[in-house]
This record gives C-alpha cells, sequence and structure tokens, in this order.
DNA sequence: ACCAAAATCAATAATGATTACTATTATTGT
DNA sequence: ACAATAATAGTAATCATTATTGATTTTGGT
C-alpha cells in the first residue's frame, strides 16, 4: 500500500484533518497539490485507507461518507443545525458487543453508534 | 394523515412484515395491490410515515433506507452474510443518551446503534 | 349535494453520490 | 532496462432518492 503520490498525500490530509472531512472536502484539499487529480481516484483510495485499517468511514444520515483519521473504537455525534461531527469516547456503552452477542448468538464484527441533535456551540448561538 | 387507499396501504404492508422492508420490497407489495402505483408514491408516504412516528426508517450501510413497523426504543443488527436485518433489544447500552449529552454538552435527539457480522442462522450453515 | 381549496397521485425528469470502464502512465521485481 | 503489474485521469454509467408537473381525489364549508 500507499507507493502512489496521490494515496500518500490523501491519506495524510485525513490525518491532518479533525473535522472528519467528506469524499469531497479531501478532493478539493488535493486538487490543491494535484489540480488534475480526478474524483474517482479519491473514492478509490479512501476506500482502499478504510479497508486497509489506516482510516475510518463513516456513514451519515445525509447519504454521503466521512473519514476519520482515528481508528481507535469511539462513536460520532453529528450536530443537525451545523453538520459537524463530534467525538464520543466509546465508554457511553461499555460491553456493549459482548452484550448484544449474548442476546443475538451472533458474531458481531463492528458496530456503529451515532448520535444526532444539535451540539453545544449551536445551542449556545440559539440561546442569543 | 391516513386518508388515501395508498398511504394505508403502505402503513399496512410495513407493519405486517417483520422484516425491516426496502422501499423496493414495499414498492413491489404495493403494487400487487395497485399495479400501476408510482415508486415516488412509495418514497413520499413512507418518509412522511416515518415523519410522523407511525413507522422508522433505518439507514443501512449499504446506501438503502429499510422500514420498520417496530417505533419502540431498540437497535438492528445486519448479517453482512445474508443481509437480514434482526432486533436488538435497547438495554444493551443503558443510560447512553444521558452518559453522550454529559461527555458532550449537546442535546440529544436521536441515536442509531447498528452491529454488523455474521448472524446465528448463517454461523450454523457454515459449521456445515 | 355541490364546489372550491387543498392534498395526493402517476409519471417522469433531475439530482447527487458512488462505481465502472478504458486507455494511458507510473511503479515494481528481475 | 524491461516486461508485468498496479494506479491513474477522464468520463460514462448506475443507483437510490428527490423534485416537478399536470391530473385526480379528497375535504370542508355552504
Amino acid at each position: 500500500m500507499n507507493y502512489s503520490r496521490q494515496r500518500e498525500l490523501i491519506l495524510k490530509i485525513v490525518q491532518s484533518d479533525m473535522s472528519h472531512p467528506t469524499v469531497d472536502a479531501v478532493y478539493q484539499a488535493l486538487r490543491k497539490e494535484i489540480p488534475n487529480v480526478s474524483l474517482a481516484t479519491v473514492y478509490r483510495n479512501l476506500n482502499l485507507l478504510a479497508e486497509n485499517g489506516d482510516i475510518r468511514k463513516i456513514e451519515s444520515l445525509d447519504g454521503t461518507a466521512h473519514f476519520d483519521f482515528n481508528t481507535g473504537n469511539h462513536y460520532h455525534f453529528i450536530c443537525i443545525n451545523c453538520n459537524k461531527v463530534y467525538d464520543i469516547p466509546c465508554d457511553v456503552a461499555p460491553d456493549v458487543v459482548k452484550k448484544a452477542e449474548e442476546l443475538s448468538g451472533s458474531h458481531i464484527i463492528s458496530h456503529d453508534l451515532t448520535f444526532q441533535g444539535i451540539c453545544h456551540e449551536c445551542l449556545k448561538l440559539k440561546k442569543n
């Protein structure tokens, strides 16, 4: 992995962006370095990097994918007002996989916990 | 709400289907009663019924929406082998909203917890 | 019962995100 | 350096969903 200039840059862009960027945000950032890069390249490499475990893919409710350099176990909060994505630590739901496996009899490979609501920034603005 | 034949049938179809049907599955079922029904009608009414709280919309990872007649608080497990959707009771993650609100300072309106893995049916088949 | 206003419909076009395809270019092992 | 392999740019195609439009149905008031 990671032997093309495009792929290396895409990984670096995601890893230096705390804002859980969308495909298009990565594309716009990459175009500053490689102006004629193809959008298909961005899609292909983001998905490859996610499959490879270098980054994580987040599916949000509006039907667009976001990408997260933090591959550790944690959850997300998406503000329905400003669309920003925040991290939520995994200890809000301790032992959730073990409990779900016991109840369902299944083998759980992954899970996603996503909250929607109004973030504290937007709450402040609404009070004014 | 619910004064058109189409809308009533759509609600009935979802309410009598335990399998968390997709838009297309509802469309196919509805066509048996109203052969010339429009797909747009199914989309519009499923979304209206979900907004109204009569049914619940589930966004799955493959980019298609599923609909659930059970509007009570519960979670979902999706088998990556057979794509079936199973229910998981909400007590796998007690107080998760309260904890997440405290940690994030936000106002949480909704949350989704979805597990992916191999269901117990497919596990049985693989052992043979 | 009648009629105007509002809601809903069918049919289809448009949209937006994503994936597939193809010919070309870059990278790798020998 | 050279052949084999992989990745790319550019573009077309796909798929789920939403918007549009003009016709039809339902509703609420008289």
